[in-house]
This record gives structure tokens, C-alpha cells and sequence, in this order.
DNA sequence: GATGAATGAGTATTCATTCAT
DNA sequence: GATGAATGAATACTCATTCAT
């Protein structure tokens, strides 16, 4: 009824989303430490207490900022990786579009990398493992391009997945929408690089872990 | 090499460097909002007032932290960069050699990246100019190596760079001293992947991915 | 022999019946000031709204849980008070009741004696009114015990009254149900005490103190 | 130096003197649960800080308020009990003195019997520890004077203290320092209600436990 | 150089109560 | 009768920093 308060056209955001979407936009530009409840509430033009009807703690929006970007994150991966197509072919769309949906969720990625630390120790652990089975769905791509002789072994996969990641993650610390590289830009390098130094290579001259001085 | 910081053996550090190594620590513990003056001096086995005659506020002490750890990067990458060998040999050593003083340095390392954002405006801006000074040298390394031949060039040296460092920053979130893998082992393996990937390379048949995938 | 307050078996009670059960409980457990609204409405199974329906205010809960004790009290008083026998045989009578009651309305005299004084101004004095009454009556008793000269006279009948009722409200601190003494053994050795120190005594050679001790 | 914020002549009280005496006043008047830390410290004349330099919390100041008055309590008791005379005069100094300390620290007696139960368990558990040990020494007394023939053995001792200390701490819910009687006079007829009621006495015609109506 | 008492501005959180439905 | 979302005022507590000694 009270469309008042509505910013886009249609219906008004339920108070939740609300809160969720003026939290990471604070978070992501003072940090969570530096981001009072006081200007949560205020950003979302309400009190308080309404807040806390919602929410038992600051914390808590944190804890559902994380969840839902990996819940998404998860989702669409095990779509991308249980979908037709080699497995090089799926480990490339899957780096695409985390690049993809990195970039369409730059605040919640720059909270999460920052903040995830300042979660009390029971949701950090509830984190950790949604986390984890997002890697575990990662890395089972990149064995399966290893079977198959796509890729190469001399490197432990669970190393190769979190060099991807450290790399994935970093955009959130350069990449601005309006520079002069789209998502797809970045994803198309990043997939260059990342599936050159994953595939399976004849001797290159410059690795041979046998080197003694290494 | 470095034995340049350690004092007479046996005799008490000096006391700045203890209030760093206690804060560096704690703030990698707990996080820099969560860890209190209080703590960091208890810590270091003195009181408030001694802190504050060495450092005029707390996040002197997060500035200090970081610029120890850029300028000691810094002189590092300088000194390999500058000396003798191909680029992609300088560039090989310089990625293992970062590697190697990010685990020796990882509570700096974890500090930096969770905390920088709580520096004021000022320190802020001049840490960002040290660590751009940082990537200038290392973009510089890879740009003589896509000069010479050796690296690819359908991916801005810009862009291999924040590759490069998202993967080296993610070590602090998952590598360990105890843990199978030594600093070394996983130098060579990042190497391993990055300069495959950063090589110049034939048609691998995978790239550029066709237009209806995207 | 009061079943009056007893609902049909088998039927739910009475809501404000059951809101005071569950505050009542919850204050002697908790303190008032402990207890939210949201908890008592939780424990009797209801919401908010069903509580404000029938309590104008939280404090109107501890007023009736008073409220109800002392109209129990002094009614039981009364009709032993205006009862057959003599003064001492109705007071006695009239403590062994007191105590009896007491017993088995524990949690209303525990938050009866630590939370009286969070009473607005105007409840506390309704119920200081009520407790008057109950005082009066008892005093009157001891003094009809003066008059027939029973009773020692050389201690106003109001200290008298004030020490039983102290020694009285005590029980709440000590007494237990499942403890080794039931409300009659209590009940038996308080009578003894109290008044076999009220009766009118020959010298007892202990009184009065000589002034030296004093 | 700065005698300015003295209100007695001499030297100022110490901070923590002055902030338990404010919070005992102010305890005793509006309730713990109803007095801010703030009202506290402005009642004091310093900031919140000055009073969380010397107290942990709020419920120090509690705790402390109990606990100095015990330690008063028990030490005046040990050395009365501790001293000459026969147990009767021994208990009966002892009566006398705890009603004079009791009047004179009218204040700490209120609080301590609304409020106890606020106190956190680990300090409840201690407060009652002290508060054990001050019964039990009362209770030894009586038993002395049991044996020796004084007192009447009917009772169990322990509730004879029991019912002692009740009629005792009702004093500070009728007892004004500018009322008719001073703590003297409380003194003397409390001693000889209690007294008279703990003698070993002949039948008195009401006390056969042995009554089967009880 | 160093202490520690004191400041004062700030924080997350609680909760009785209201009111549109 | 009853709901539950929302209010708004209050609360205990924290902490970087200062300054007289």
C-alpha cells in the first residue's frame, strides 16, 4: 500500500533487502568496523528496532551478505559444471562467469574478503564450509580435465583452484565498471592465462622442478 | 642474508619493534578494530604512555606494519629485477622470491590485505603509492619479457600483474608453516602456473571460446 | 480446601491466569527487570498483543501477582483473626497459616520482598495500603494477647509484628519444598520461637543488659 | 593538590570511596536495575570512564557494596563471639551490635537484600560463601549456649539464625534514623523477643509439637 | 622516558509499548 | 480478540587519546 518509500517503480523492497543492500554498500566503502548500525538504519530510512526484528545482530547481516553470494556463486556453478561439454570447456565458462557475477557483486566480494575474519566463530565456520564445498565443486572440475589429459598433474589441483581464486578475488581491489574493461574483457584474459598455465605443457625451458637451486 | 634487523643476541629488542611485532600479531589474530591499545602494549610488556612517545596513534602501527613489509618487498624485487638473466628468469625469481617472503611475512601479509581499508585518507594514499611502485616494477619486468618475445601479448601487463598478486595475497588465507607444502614448493608451482600462462603460446584450440558459449 | 481457583480439569486456564503463572515464575527466577514481556508471553504460549489485551503494562503484572497474595493473606488472617479462641491460640494459629501460605506461594514472596520498590508510585502505594491492612490485623491480635494479659507488654506490638513478619518473609531464602522440613515443621518451631519470646516472662536474670555491656 | 572536590574537610575521598557510596545511595533509593551507570557517575562528579578504571562493571559495585558490609558484619561478630562471657551475653552482644551496624549501613542492607539475586553467578556464589561463613559463626554461638543449658535444643539451631536474621533485615523496611526509637531501643526488644523465645523454657501450654491438630 | 588516572565520544543492543491490520 | 512489525528512548560498556606527575 505505502508505495512511498519505493524506488523503483512497482512494489516496495521488503525491509530486509533493504537493510542487506544499504549494509554492503557501507561495508564495502568504510568497512564493517567503521559502519555504525546507526548508519545502516539510516541509509534504509528506518529505526533501530527495526532493524533488530530482523537481524539479532550487526553481525548477521555480514554472516547473509556471504551467504548469499556464495549460495549464488554455488548455484551457478553446479549448473556450469554438471552441463555438457569438456571439461576445459566447463572449468572456462565456470572462470567467466564467476568473473561475471564477481563484477556484478563487487561490494558483497570486497566485504567478504575484508570482513569475513570479524564473524563470530560459529558463522565463520558456517562460511567456511559453504565456502569449501564451492572449491571442492572447482576442484573436481579441474581433476576431471586432469583424467582426461586436458590438464596437467604436476600440480596439486587444490593449489591450482586457489591460485584461481586469489586471482578471482583481487578484481574486487582494481576493477571499477566504468574502466575501460568489461567483465567479459577480464574474464577472457583471466581464462587466457589461467587455462594456459593449467593445461598440460611440453617442456617449457624454465620449469623443471628437478632445478637443485629451487 | 637479512641479519640486519637482528640486535645483539640476548639483549632486549628495542622496544618499537616489539610494540610491531605484538601489534602485527594481534591484528592478525583478531583483526585491528577488534585488538585494543591495551592489548598490544600488554603484550609488549609496557604501558600506554611508552606506545604512545614511539607512535603517535594507533594506526601508526597498522601504517608502520605495511610499509615494513612494501619497503622490504620493494628492495627485494628492486635488487632481482635489476640484476643479471633473461626476463623471464628475473620474472621466475622474482615471483619465488615474493612467494618466499610472503610466508615469512604472513601476519603482515594478512594484516594488509583485511586492514588497509581502516587507514585514514592520508596513510592510506601513501601506502597505495608505495605498493603502486611495486607493480610498476613488476609490470615493467613482464614488459620487457613481451618485448624480447618470450610473453604473450593479447593480455594487457597490467592485467597479468593483478593476476599474478590476487594469486600470491590468497596464500595467506590458506597456506600454513606446518602444512605439506613448503614456500618453495609452492613458488614453483605458482610459477609453474603463471608462466605457462603468461608465455607466448600456439593456438591451443580452446581459445577464443566461441561466440555461443559466451 | 481452596479449590475455587481450580478451572475444569482437562480445560486450558484462563489466559491472565496463566500470564501470571508464567511471570511470576519467571521474576522469582529472573528478577522483573530480567524478565522481557517477549518471555513471559513465550512461556504462557501467546503474543504480545494477547498480554496488552489483558495487562495494561508489564508492572501491572507484578501488582496483581502482590495484589493476589495479600488479598489470600489477609482473608485467611481475617477469618482466623475473627475466629473462636484465645488471643495466643489464634495467633498461633494465624502464624502456622501465614507460614503455611507462604510455603506454598514461594515465588510470589520472593518477588514480592526484592521487587516492590520497581513499582510505579501509585502501585506501591495501593499495595502498601493492602499491606497495612494485613500489618494492622496482625497487631491488633497481639495486642488483644496484652490486653488478657498473655503477652509481654514491655515491646510495642508493631515491633513485634515487624520481627515475625522478618523472620516470616526469610523463609523464601532458605526454605525449600523438597527440603527436610515441610511448612508444619517450620511452622511449629517459628510458633515456638516467637511466641514463647512474646509471652510475659518473670526476670530472667539476662534482662535488662547491665549498662556496661552496652 | 586539588582538595576542591572535597565536600569534608581534610583530603578528598578517594574515587572509588566516592562512586560506592553514590551507587549505595542511589541503589537503596530508585533500585539497581532503575539507576544508570550515568546517574552513578554524575552523583560522583566524574565521567563513566573514571568508574570502569576501578570497577569491571556495574554489578562490581554491587558486588562490593555486599561485600564490605559482610566483612564489617563478620568481624565485629567474630570478635564479640570470640570474647568473654557466657554464650548468652556473648549472642546477645552480638544481636545488639548487627542491629546497630544494621542501622548504620541502613543503605547496603536494602540493596543487599532486593538486589542480590542481580549479581552473576561467580560473584553470587561468593557473596554467599562470605555470608555462610557469618550464619555459621552465629549458629555456633547458639549451639554453645545449647549446650551449656541456656537454650532450648526444641529448635534446630539453624533455624533459630534463620529466623533471627529475617526479623533483622526487616528492620530496614520500617526503621528510620529520625524515628522514635534509635537503634538501641530496636536492639533491646529484639534481644528480648529472640532471647526470651530461644530459653529453655517450662511447658508453656501451646508448645507440644506433639499436638495433633499441627 | 614512562606512568596511569581520567576523558568523552561512540557502540551494539534491549525492550516496553503502539497500532494498522 | 489477536498479530507482529516498527518505534524510540535508554543502557552498559569500550577505547584511543591526553596530561599531570
Amino acid at each position: 500500500m505505502a508505495q512511498g518509500t519505493a524506488e523503483v517503480p512497482g512494489r516496495a523492497r521488503p525491509l530486509p533487502e533493504r537493510l542487506l543492500e544499504a549494509a554492503t554498500r557501507l561495508f564495502a566503502e568504510n568497512g564493517y568496523e567503521n559502519t555504525s548500525v546507526q548508519e545502516i538504519v539510516a541509509a534504509a530510512g528506518v529505526t533501530k528496532g527495526a532493524m533488530y526484528h530482523y537481524f539479532a545482530a550487526k553481525d548477521d547481516l555480514l554472516y547473509e551478505i556471504y551467504h548469499r553470494l556464495l549460495a549464488l556463486q554455488t548455484e551457478r556453478l553446479e549448473r556450469i559444471a554438471g552441463g555438457p561439454g569438456t571439461p576445459e570447456e566447463r572449468l572456462r565458462d565456470a572462470v567467466l562467469d564467476v568473473i561475471d557475477t564477481s563484477c556484478a557483486h563487487l561490494d558483497q566480494l570486497t566485504v567478504f574478503f575484508r570482513s569475513m575474519h570479524l564473524l563470530p566463530e560459529d558463522k565463520r565456520r558456517a562460511v567456511r564450509a559453504e565456502r569449501r564445498r564451492y572449491h571442492e565443486r572447482f576442484r573436481a572440475l579441474v581433476e576431471e580435465g586432469r583424467r582426461d589429459g586436458t590438464f596437467r598433474t604436476d600440480a596439486p589441483a587444490d593449489l591450482a583452484v586457489n591460485f584461481l581464486f586469489g586471482a578471482v578475488h583481487q578484481i574486487s581491489t582494481w576493477w571499477h565498471p566504468d574502466g575501460a574493461l568489461g567483465p567479459r574483457d577480464v574474464g577472457r584474459y583471466y581464462v587466457a592465462l589461467f587455462l594456459d598455465g593449467l593445461r598440460r605443457a611440453g617442456d617449457t625451458g624454465v620449469w623443471p622442478p628437478s632445478a637443485a637451486a629451487l
